[in-house]
DNA sequence: TCAATAGTGTCTGTAAGACAGTATTGT
DNA sequence: ACAATACTGTCTTACAGACACTATTGA
């Protein structure tokens, strides 16, 4: 039984899938998550990450993607959007058995639903704020594996560049970095690594106003053909490896 | 509609969960991969990685090891499971809506079926056999992502150690690399970079026995307590980045 | 002028990789 | 002795990170 290879189509066990999207962002200066409050049981009144059934003839990422839109406004997602993991533990839902497949969303700062506007009673929360928080079902573990997942992308991708517009400047570009990962980077080093890598960014002829305390207006830059870092630009770690 | 959280349980769309397993070992210093041969319609007679549907109340990494078990008598993993991917495209299986969570195993040599066991038409193939052959299903987007996936982990993680046996030599970890990344590497940097990594190796008092063609007796080590491998053990690139 | 931000120069330490040299075995 | 394998030493180069220095702006 359970032969995956001769079952009979009418006989399958019954199993609902979901998504859940992990959406983040960079807002003042930390890390931002998206949540939604819950209005039915069971957690009622609970925050979740937005998400909901597939459709029976929608891809997953699709269903990510518009969940994440019927929830947020966030209509043509200009960031990046993956699949992160899936949790299918059989008591994961009391009522029934649901696989989530989760995705990761980082979005733009600009595309972000205001603080205000809640539609449908979503909200982002600083990194801080949402790790002190319980979420329903198993929510905490799919953000923390979001969080962990995002930080470390950045680390050897050039995802960092989907959290802001373009063009953009290379201390936009660090402010992402240093909110992501909650640390200060040498503004020197840091350029000196992005300008290094070849076809990560494209230099514009203009340059940045230069901000409210004056300084010396910045190189603007869009996007390059490069996807991946390399080498790597890492955390800087605290600790070693024991 | 489909809104997860206040669907009624009784009307969700309908979706069979499966798993399917990409296992990899070593062989004869190639990688090598597991496949099963189909018995039934669709694609009766086609190779296809070992997989099948996740049981009403059993967790996904069980069901990918126990069918990893009932396919190929390996009973209880040495190596290593961990989650690959989630495939759901929704013509994925002609019959009806099947969402397969991948696992990727590691395993030892050790603990393979024999190449004439055969019992129930699972042989492993090298990874060039594997490469030049057309797999059931999508099976060959999911061997591909696994091998990726395989091939980059032995970069920061301790996880080649996950296909020897304990006590193990440093040439026996190298002749691991070589194979799954098909490349040659320099022995004696390889013994400093392994050596020199706290807590991952436990040298033993004993040494090997020498090999047919003699050679001085290696350092007998087992797996330490590292997890991670920092800084990474990167697999020589041929391009750079552009 | 000064404060602020952008970017450059320079030095130091760590580590990768090439490769030569020594150690210990079997034949 | 020689071949084969296991290490060890040493040199070169790349790069991360600290930090001083110059460049260009607003106030």
């Amino acid at each position: 039984m359970a032969d995956p290879l001769t079952y009979d189509p009418t006989e399958y066990p019954p199993f609902a899938v979901t998504v859940d999207v992990v959406a983040v962002t960079v807002r003042k200066g930390q890390l931002a998550l998206l949540r939604v409050e819950r209005g039915e049981e069971p957690h009622r009144g609970q925050w979740a990450l937005p998400g909901g059934f597939v459709k029976p003839d929608e891809d997953l990422a699709t269903a990510a993607a518009r969940e994440l839109a019927e929830e947020t406004g966030v209509d043509d997602l200009a960031g990046h959007l993956e699949q992160l993991q899936t949790y299918g533990a059989p008591d994961r839902d009391p009522r029934m058995r649901v696989v989530t497949v989760a995705y990761l969303a980082f979005a733009p700062s600009s595309q972000l639903p205001q603080a205000g506007t809640d539609a449908a009673g979503a909200r982002w929360w600083s990194i801080d704020d949402a790790t002190n928080m319980t979420l329903a079902y198993d929510h905490n573990q799919i953000l923390r594996d979001g969080v962990e997942r995002a930080r470390s992308k950045l680390e050897y991708t050039s995802l960092a560049a989907a959290f802001v517009d373009e063009p953009f400047t290379a201390a936009e570009l660090r402010r992402v970095y240093e909110a992501v990962w909650d640390v200060r980077l040498d503004p020197g080093n840091f350029w000196r690594k992005l300008s290094s890598t070849p076809s990560l960014l494209v230099p514009l002829d203009t340059r940045a106003e230069s901000g409210p305390d004056g300084g010396r207006p910045a190189q603007l830059f869009r996007r390059g053909t490069a996807t991946q870092l390399h080498p790597a630009l890492l955390r800087p770690r605290h600790g070693g490896n024991r």
